[in-house]
DNA sequence: TATGCGTGGCC
DNA sequence: TGGCCAAGCAT
């Protein structure tokens, strides 16, 4: 039976494996220039809580700009921080780096998934994906699709995240000898397009002989989860000063919230709790509105306010010309709060 | 094990 | 339209 479904599977993969910026089609030669894990660790770290369509643009771009690891590891971390500004969760990109420069340290990545699970930014997903698709290292690859494909397959009720250990057993099970990074972007790819969260094509899904979940009827409730959180509400303030053509930007702290991303000035907002309502600088403010934004863990509203003309402003920070104002690597919040003071 | 950490698309 | 979801990691 274990045989069995990772054969089916793929065949499968053969035959409708999707064509991504990242891979190589199942059988073909990577790319004989030893790019071919930097490409793979790359595309596994931007996919992390992120969606394929997301990721291609930005993949695209870091690859153009920094075409192997030794590149990627001499960049200023400052202009990788900003060429990853919007993709979210930006701890991945402070990690990129120091990964990146210790990969180009000892001469190349690491080839086991124990030694690469030591590297900053690949947990056990990511190290296991690694070793099994650039390495051809049997692994056993479990992400959210892979959870959901062996939650109907075996017909698992126990819900997530406590059911992630029978998950994984099962996962292991499955896993061939051979081809392990194949069968991990076969089964990812199934999840992707068949074995969907909401709606599965059990018609066309080549393991559905086997689906225990299938069997039992009712396949898409199948993992079942833990009920989340309420989000709590929070406000703040963000002040777009604004002299001669350029607006004052600060660096957030290293860590945490956007951490290491450049920002308007705030009042100290959080997930923990409304800001002070202080402004940085004495003077008439202008309002330019409201920018509401969700995060994974509270929602936002945020008030913008302007000044112009504004005299030196204090505390450290750099006048950026808004001409350029693209190239300054705004996370997505502060890039809506800019939206909003220049359309004022 | 629970929590903090982005963003955009979907219905 | 608001909650859910997407190739998780660090602590």
């Amino acid at each position: 039976m274990a045989a069995t479904v990772s054969e089916h599977l793929l065949d499968w993969y053969d035959a409708h494996a999707r064509d991504l910026p990242w891979r190589v089609r199942p059988g073909a030669a990577p790319p004989a220039d030893g790019s071919w894990p930097y490409r793979v660790w790359l595309s596994e770290v931007m996919l992390q809580q992120t969606t394929v369509a997301a990721v291609k643009p930005y993949f695209e771009a870091f690859t153009t700009r920094w075409p192997t690891v030794e590149a990627l590891a001499a960049a200023p971390e400052e202009d990788v921080m900003a060429a990853w500004a919007g993709l979210g969760y930006y701890s991945r990109a402070r990690n990129l780096v120091q990964c990146a420069r210790a990969v180009a340290r000892r001469g190349g990545f690491p080839q086991t998934e124990a030694e690469l699970r030591e590297l900053p930014g690949l947990g056990a997903y990511t190290a296991a994906a690694v070793a099994a698709i650039a390495f051809g290292q049997r692994a056993v690859v479990v992400d959210a699709n892979v959870e959901r494909v062996v939650a109907r397959l075996f017909a698992i009720e126990a819900p997530l995240p406590g059911a992630r250990k029978p998950i994984r057993v099962a996962a292991d099970a499955i896993t061939p000898d051979h081809r392990a990074g194949d069968f991990a972007q076969a089964m990812m790819d199934l999840g992707a397009t068949i074995c969907t969260s909401r709606d599965p094509k059990c018609l066309l899904c080549p393991l559905s002989q086997a689906c225990r979940g299938r069997a039992a009827g009712d396949p898409a409730r199948l993992p079942v989860k833990a009920p989340k959180k309420p989000k709590p509400l929070r406000q703040g303030q963000a002040y777009w000063i604004e002299r001669e053509g350029a607006v004052w930007l600060v660096k957030r702290a290293g860590t945490g919230m956007l951490g290491g991303m450049r920002a308007l000035p705030d009042d100290g907002w959080s997930a923990r709790g409304d800001g002070s309502g202080e402004p940085p600088l004495q003077g008439v403010w202008e309002s330019a509105g409201l920018v509401r934004h969700t995060f994974t863990h509270f929602a936002l509203e945020l008030s913008v306010h302007i000044q112009r003309d504004a005299p030196a402003a204090g505390g450290s920070g750099e006048w950026w010309p808004l001409d350029r104002l693209d190239e300054a690597g705004l996370p997505t919040l502060f890039a809506k709060a800019a939206r909003l003071a220049l359309a004022d």
